[in-house]
DNA sequence: GATGAATGAGTCTTCATTCAT
DNA sequence: GATGAATGAAGACTCATTCAT
């Protein structure tokens, strides 16, 4: 009797060719946009960072903006993952907890990449369509207020879209200076303590 | 006896002539740096829209770069002349106050030009010399720091440094994303509200 | 038995097919600039000489200078090998045989691309890196210099370096008067006989 | 009684004024071209280094050209007047000791501005109407071939047009070849003394 | 499907020349 | 006559994209 198959979902050897392909392109595709800037990040360059040639570049992706935004998307996919795994035991920690629990996952996942994300931030957005990295805000505002909503009595704010909105918006924000300007600010606890702090007490209110 | 000349200072023909065409071109500069972004901010397309020609524009700044180096300065000059006129003012108000008086001057200042504002947030680190933008939140900062100095027994926090790092962090994400992204924020009154809310909550420990 | 390969070097057909375009580049950069000096041989211009577009020659030259730097290059090259041949047949020839043979080669060599040779001569040193012409000069110096060196004897001269460099400078001044300003000189046979004479006297003392 | 005006070819003060505003051109065009050759001699440069205005350069001269074959113009008429004085001198001299004042004057002449002579000779050929510089060739010739009429029967050549062009043509390249390439061959009496040497005993026979 | 040679529109920049003041 | 702001054609070079092999 013939084995039967172990995957169901076996891929043919030449989707599973093509696969490591797109995965080679969008892997170079994200080292030459860190090393080189959007402008400076030609599809020639990628092609030859990821070994293959700029025909088959243009095979899997149509444009170069095309190839970018699947970087985008891919990107803010794995920062995503983090976020929503923390976010799930993070509903059920107490205020001050919560809050810093949320800080620190925003910064770990900014940590994800960081050099890919300061350019996928300061210079995407031109390109268009760069809701990508929105995404990331508008989850995790989505988490936050359906957080408040479950403690609505333990919390001093009555606007609960404007607290989520403030709460991530400035963790989002302080996460991105550290990141992205003031790397010592990562390994200075008194930093995530304050960050978790200017939230905290603006939510009791 | 003499007749008194009708203006002092007056201006030469040619160096008025000069300056209106200077102006012309960081007008158009900016106009066609938000209608265009940089990348494709031509300089010829900049110089069409001024209504001059390319080697006029050469003439006054050496380098796309230097062109909108200089749109920068004065974009940048401006804000921080609303800044400062109402920092002096806020000085001597109760915490509370200057907050709010901080968030509104802070919105106000990005009024100037918005999208302005944007491209060269976004898209002008890459430039280098791009410190023009920062030059407003260094200058906000040591402003806030000072505030805090003088009221060191009215505030709860004890990281001077950091708390005003917070703040006007906090602050700018906020204006930010109301400038740039939710502009009906900006009509809202609760957001001045609680955006000073939270960072008054968080001085006061 | 296994069809033996038609060619050995068998080049690919790609391989083949840069190559046919990187020589009519270096054809018509040497074209054009003939045509129109160094100044006038704008890029753009050699491009369509060669039927090719200006992607493609930047794909083979990085830049202006390194093009016509490769055209000297083979220019160069080809009057060298002529200098050589001629100059193992000479080492052997009495003073006067030899030096006419010097003469004959010298102004052979220099019809091989006379035009271009004069631009290259003549407009191409601000370039830079423009040894090449002078390595015909050079090489001619020290060919000539070890001849008298084993005819210490024959020759009248003591500074055998300075002699050598007369005797080649003269005659590539002369060559060069002839070949670029005086083209009937070439076919009077009187004018080769004279040069030859001008070196044999000096030499002889 | 009204003083008689000192000099009958009085210039009006404008024409006074003209002359030097030329002469200032004429003097910073050769300044120009020598420091940054002709490709980078821009015409704003040299009238700025003249100390007057781009239009009043063009009051003057047509064209850029014009202007750089005035400056030819001028430099081998300075030549050219050391050359005739010298010749006057050595046209009673026995060959010897003309041979060397040739020589000797030849270099003088190249000594008046060496640099500029260089970029004269190298780079203004292309520029087209550029006989200047072969007018100081054309006079020597005519020069010395008159000379060796006179004494035709101290001389062992028959073709007088030849000799003189030889003599001529292997005088001028070895100054070249010494102002232009090896200036150290100018304070090397062997030098003057062997390229004497040379024309003498080939124009002895 | 893969390859990489070829394309050419478009970029920044220079500079001889003109002309209103 | 002098001035210098303005002009714009032209040049070197880049890079996303196509297509014959």
């Amino acid at each position: 009797m013939p084995k039967k198959p172990v995957t169901r979902a076996r891929k043919s050897a030449t989707q599973e060719r093509s696969k490591a392909t797109v995965d080679a392109i969008l892997a170079a595709t994200a080292r030459v946009l860190v090393k080189e800037g959007y402008d400076h990040a030609s599809t020639n360059k990628i092609a030859e960072a990821a070994g293959v040639s700029i025909g088959s570049l243009y095979q899997y992706f149509p444009s170069k903006e095309a190839l970018v935004a699947a970087v985008g998307e891919r990107h803010v996919d794995g920062m995503l993952e983090i976020l929503r795994t923390s976010a799930v035991r993070a509903a059920s920690m107490p205020l001050e907890e919560a809050a810093r629990a949320l800080v620190g996952v925003m910064i770990e996942a900014h940590r994800v990449d960081p050099k890919l994300h300061k350019v996928l931030v300061e210079q995407i957005p031109r390109v268009g369509n760069m809701e990508h990295v929105n995404r990331i805000d508008d989850e995790a505002v989505a988490l936050v207020r359906s957080y408040l909503e479950n403690r609505k009595d333990e919390v001093g704010v009555t606007n609960l879209d404007m607290a989520a909105l403030l709460a991530v918006g400035a963790v989002e924000a302080m996460t991105h200076i550290a990141v992205l300007r003031r790397p010592e600010l990562l390994s200075d606890p008194t930093f995530v303590e304050e960050v978790a702090n200017l939230i905290v007490r603006y939510l009791r209110g």
